[in-house]
RNA sequence: GCCCACAUAGCUCAGUCGGUAGAGCACUUCCUUGGUAAGGAAGAGGUCACCGGUUCAAAUCCGGUUGUGGGCUCCA
């Protein structure tokens, strides 16, 4: 006599058990009809789940955001479906839920095609068309392990030996396709009405690169074809910000083959860089950072002291001369390290905070090289604390808030934090690493962050703070860090004399905010589509004449503002004033002056804004005054 | 590095069945001196990424290399 209380408050008696979905049928046809899944006092499960006890039922419909991730997850297993029919020696393995849609793994060593997936994709629908009932089924162990093997899906064999003994293994079938699932799942793939395979690539099972590839199919799905649509719309939309498609557009920087994952940068897109530089060079100097400059080519022995060589070896570039190996550096730090430990230092100089602009090259794989996200030679904004352990906690805190405040100037509110912890292989006490996680995890806490533990992705030398931001398209990328280093200044013999006379090794914390130029830019110009503010801005305004007659007016003032420090070009070509205006608004610049003779004559400008305001007329130096300063 | 795809003029892209290449924008010259998102005309510009193969003939078909894009792994 299952009593069934529902989200509107209502309750409802039943004199004998039923399904959620029979409940959802009692309530409105429409109701069923819609149902994809239902919420049994707070847990998500199927429609056909039989109800025998009083309990909390919520039907759940694609409106829901738990009903999309059920169509996602059964798109999955329609897509799986649709290959086994078209590829039937294709082995599963996983197919899970990600943002914006699905994935299926396969093993089929002949690959996909991209043309495949149209033929996948047409079968789909026919199968969605089908409307099959989709049924779960609860089996034994044993009994899934040998049903799987006889099937010859050897993956789910092993997925299945995997999960720990006592736990109920569901299967879930639809006509003649079954999958080991824990749901749940939409009633019938009828239900499944707007999807799209968008992709093929490989990837490793279970994850590691040592493994076999398997074939990874990417699909997206969607309650209805609208919804779909505007998905596809937002893609495009978001192609259109595309640092690499700017950067060419805005006559940023290029990349060609003969320097695979480097820039050449042009004078527009240097200008930012150099913007960039300087903002962050003040905002060091407050800090009470040092700035220093370290050798870009160093003997191969001081990377194998400082334990670079094991881990990095064949990341770095070599270099040979004279009979002597020697590496690009990848990194900083120890240089930074030679730094200090030139002289004898006292307790009383610390912490001692040293930063590079430090230009650094690592031989990244090929694959992994991505426009200005991913390259091989990149300068960070580095630096290196030397402090006392006690030191630690503060300097992290007095770290987070400088990252704020960069952040903040640069209008990223979404950023992501992420503590990781000890790994498996490290150097260090317990106790050291102990105190260390604690000093993050308290920094963190102290501003009130909503962080993410990363356990056991520590570096082997402390642990370390991640802060990223986002592109465009929503892939993540890691900007700014924080790391604690208990072994290299040990292993580079770095100490100060503390005050009971005697030697101790400091400890270093490795720091950087925007991260890489290269990466941090490449954000930039996506975060703001190119539309740079204008103390940003490579070119700050254009000044451009009606006809021949004002060009010596238009001179005089761009090198009156160019004196002054501003990034000023001037457009005298032989064009209508249309013409030129829709030159710059094109190219971002954020403000356009004009003169004509009426300006010569008041010996004004007339200002408008990229975004097509007219400012009016003004002397040059109100319009710098109000609009650059 | 691995899987899939792609590479044609400075840029964005056409190029059917294998028969030696086309547009728009940009560029150069001339006309036009025009007041807030494209004035007009003419011209120049390509060993079709590179190397090899098939063929009477290759941008086109096949193999390889390099680079790029989307993922995986790795990472700032």
């Amino acid at each position: 006599m299952p009593r069934i209380s529902l989200p509107d408050g209502s309750v409802r008696d039943y004199h004998n058990p039923l399904t959620a979905f029979e409940v959802a049928r009692d309530i409105g046809a429409g109701l069923a009809k819609a149902a994809i899944a239902a919420a049994v006092n707070g847990e998500l499960t199927d429609t056909g789940t039989l109800l025998e006890e009083d309990c909390e039922l919520a039907i759940i419909t694609a409106r829901d955001e738990a009903g999309l991730e059920v169509i996602r997850h059964s798109a999955a297993h329609l897509l799986a479906q649709a290959v086994k029919q078209l590829f039937p020696e294709a082995q599963v393995t996983i197919g899970p839920v990600v943002d914006d849609g699905f994935y299926y793994d396969f093993s089929y060593p002949p690959g996909f095609s991209e043309n495949d997936l149209a033929a996948i994709e047409q079968r789909m629908s026919e199968i969605a068309k089908a409307d099959y009932r989709i049924q779960r089924t609860v089996m034994e162990r044993e009994a899934a392990i040998r049903y799987f093997r006889d099937r010859g899906e050897l993956y789910k064999a092993e997925i299945i030996e995997s999960i720990p003994d006592g736990e109920e293994l569901s299967l879930y079938s639809q006509n003649d396709f079954t999958d080991l699932c824990r749901g749940p799942h939409v009633p019938g793939t009828g239900h499944l009405k707007a999807f799209k395979l968008m992709k093929v690539a490989g990837a490793y099972w279970r994850g590691d690169s040592g493994n076999e590839t398997l074939q990874r199919i990417y699909g997206t799905a969607w309650p209805d074809k609208k919804q779909l649509k505007a998905y596809l719309d937002q893609l495009e939309e978001a192609a259109r910000r595309d640092h690499r498609k700017l950067g060419r557009q805005l006559d940023l920087f290029h990349m060609q083959e003969e320097a695979p994952g480097m820039v050449f940068w042009h004078p527009r897109g240097w200008a930012l860089y150099q913007a960039l530089q300087q903002y962050m060079r003040a905002e060091q100097r407050k800090r009470n950072y040092q700035e220093i400059n370290t050798p870009a080519v160093v003997d191969y022995s001081l990377w194998e002291r400082s334990g670079h060589a094991d881990k990095f070896g064949d990341d770095m570039f070599a270099v040979q001369s004279e009979g002597r190996n020697f590496a690009l550096k990848p990194m900083n730090c120890p240089c930074h390290v030679q730094v200090f430990n030139q002289g004898l230092k006292s307790y009383r100089d610390l912490p001692l905070r040293f930063a590079e602009f430090g230009s650094c090259h690592r031989n990244e794989l090929s694959g992994a090289l991505h426009g200005l996200m991913r390259v091989r030679a990149f300068v960070q904004d580095d630096a290196h604390i030397f402090c006392t352990e006690d030191q630690v906690q503060s300097e992290v805190s007095d770290f987070i808030d400088f990252l704020h405040h960069v952040y903040h100037t640069f209008g990223f509110t979404e950023i992501i934090y992420k503590l990781s912890t000890r790994p498996e292989n490290r150097v260090g006490s317990d106790e050291d690493w102990d105190k260390a996680e604690a000093a993050l995890a308290q920094a963190l806490d102290g501003k009130g962050l909503d962080w993410e533990l990363n356990p056991g992705e520590g570096a082997f030398y402390g642990p370390k703070i991640e802060f990223s931001l986002k592109d465009s398209i929503g892939r993540v990328w890691q900007c700014g860090t924080m790391q604690v280093d208990f072994a290299m200044p040990g292993r580079l013999d770095a100490e100060y004399v503390a005050q009971d006379g005697s030697r101790k090794t400091p400890v270093m914390l490795h720091r950087a905010l925007i991260g890489a130029f290269e990466r941090f830019i490449g954000i930039l110009i996506e975060h703001w589509e190119g539309k740079f503010p204008v103390w940003f801005a490579p070119v700050q305004a254009v000044i451009m004449n009606i006809t021949d007659n004002q060009a010596d007016y238009v001179k005089e003032i761009q090198k009156t503002m160019e004196i002054q420090g501003f990034r000023v070009e001037s457009d005298l070509r032989n064009e209508k004033i249309g013409f030129k205006i829709r030159a710059h608004t094109i190219q971002r610049v954020p403000y356009l002056l004009i003169a004509g003779d009426r300006e010569v004559e008041t010996k004004t400008i007339t200002v408008r804004t990229q975004g097509g305001e007219n400012l009016g007329s003004m002397p040059i130096e109100q319009f710098v005054q109000d609009c650059l300063a």
